[in-house]
DNA sequence: TTCTTCTTCCCCCGAAATAGGGAGGCACCG
DNA sequence: CGGTGCCTCCCTATTTCGGGGGAAGAAGAA
């Protein structure tokens, strides 16, 4: 642990890397070169689990989903409000599922230190880069101290990868709505009622309706509270 | 352009930064230290900048703010969509608006060459970090290249004084929604009536309306649209 | 020029959402 | 054990929204 690593090496791999396996060989690489026990990064979503890759073992990460973790696990909970990169010492472990996770957690080969790193992209998106180790404290703030740059940037680069792999995700499903359009959706978006949106915009009741239906039939919405998620979702108007 | 830069210097003193005035001061010797044009972080919000600093000339940022640019600037819509730090050349220029932008840009000072990096926080942050020059392509495709990892850091490391300045967006700030609220607004997001949702969660409708009415509450919001308009900006719900 | 898009205005009516009440059971935490 | 939060169900009004029409001028693109 502690070693000078080849993040240059590591971050021009996984730029080149296509396949999931490959971000899987990485990550053990990564592992390795760190000198430390684990090495995960998983995309958080409620549909549950679309990306993990990882050096845990497949039981712990089976055990893990089978019991339904990712909305109990204390990492995940922390650094879902978090932007820094978060020491598993200074996560809540004080509820009751918490403990249990924990005791779990550590049955299955989990280590003692970790240190997570929230990322997030466009619409939501929520990833964790975690490195994990079986270590005393000093040790391990020394390791988080020196390694943290390192770490962030190669959350940055997994991220990367796992929203190439996801087409989804991707911005060609851009649209175009028209100023009034954008007005329309946004006043609706803070609350505003149709009458109040259409004294604001100094038009008609009956005009402003135009302009939600266009809006809604340009985004394929099904009615409005749909047109404005979708808007809000693909960053068209922004609240 | 194109020198060595003290990456370890600037992002100690960012870290120890306690002001916005120190913040300013930093992105000047970051311009400097890349030997750029300008340099700039802002915080972007429906609510208009919240934070913001960097070297563009005062006009052009109040003309920028008054010409409500926000909703407009190819730069932020481009950036909301994508993960990837962006380059000017590869937004969409084509709009009417977007070239009435460019051409104002430019008659103020701002470079022709740019570099743009997205970042995102809890509850829907949205920041960009910008690095602005006036250059050839190649010249600038070559400093893009060089320095992609030293700009990715210190976005991140600007975002987190933001964050930390920015007392609404702490942790504790959060709400949490139960699970029946989420799946009620998820599925009102998604474009379904009450009465398809109270169907699909095979609960009444009366029920349903509950949790609708909770999740407002909770979300200090005015109406059903305006609970999934924030609920999606908090990343509370995925659609 | 022609054609599309944007903007603005108007009608009616049925369907859906909102507001205001109330009530019981279950689980967890201190 | 009592409080709190969550989940479930029910009532009646009133307001708002959605879909069905139609129409006209202005601006910009092909």
């Amino acid at each position: 642990m502690g070693k000078k690593v080849d993040l240059d090496g590591i971050l021009e791999d996984l730029d080149a890397t296509t396949t999931l396996d490959g971000l899987q060989e990485i990550t053990e690489r990564v592992r390795d070169a760190f000198g430390v026990d684990h090495i995960v990064y998983h995309w958080v979503d409620s549909a549950g689990e679309q990306y993990g890759c990882g050096t845990y073992d497949d039981s712990w990460v089976q055990h893990y989903l089978e019991q339904g973790y990712l909305r109990t696990d204390p990492v995940i909970i922390g650094c879902y409000q978090r932007f820094h990169p978060v020491d598993w010492k200074r996560l809540d472990w004080s509820t009751k599922s918490a403990r249990i996770f924990l005791k779990d957690a550590l049955a299955h080969g989990v280590g003692n230190q970790g240190y997570s790193i929230p990322i997030r992209g466009p619409n939501g998106q929520f990833a964790l880069f975690t490195v994990n180790h079986n270590c005393e404290d000093e040790e391990w703030a020394e390791f988080t101290e020196n390694h943290s740059r390192e770490l962030i940037l190669m959350a940055h680069y997994f991220n990367r990868k796992a929203l190439e792999f996801e087409p989804d995700r991707g911005p060609e499903k851009a649209q175009t709505l028209s100023p009034r359009e954008i007005d329309a959706l946004t006043l609706l978006a803070i609350g505003y009622s149709r009458a109040q949106v259409a004294q604001t915009l100094s038009i008609s009741e009956h005009t402003l309706r135009v302009y939600i239906e266009s809006a809604r039939f340009k985004l394929g919405a099904l009615n409005t509270t749909h047109a404005i998620a979708r808007a809000l979702s693909c960053g068209l108007i922004v609240v």
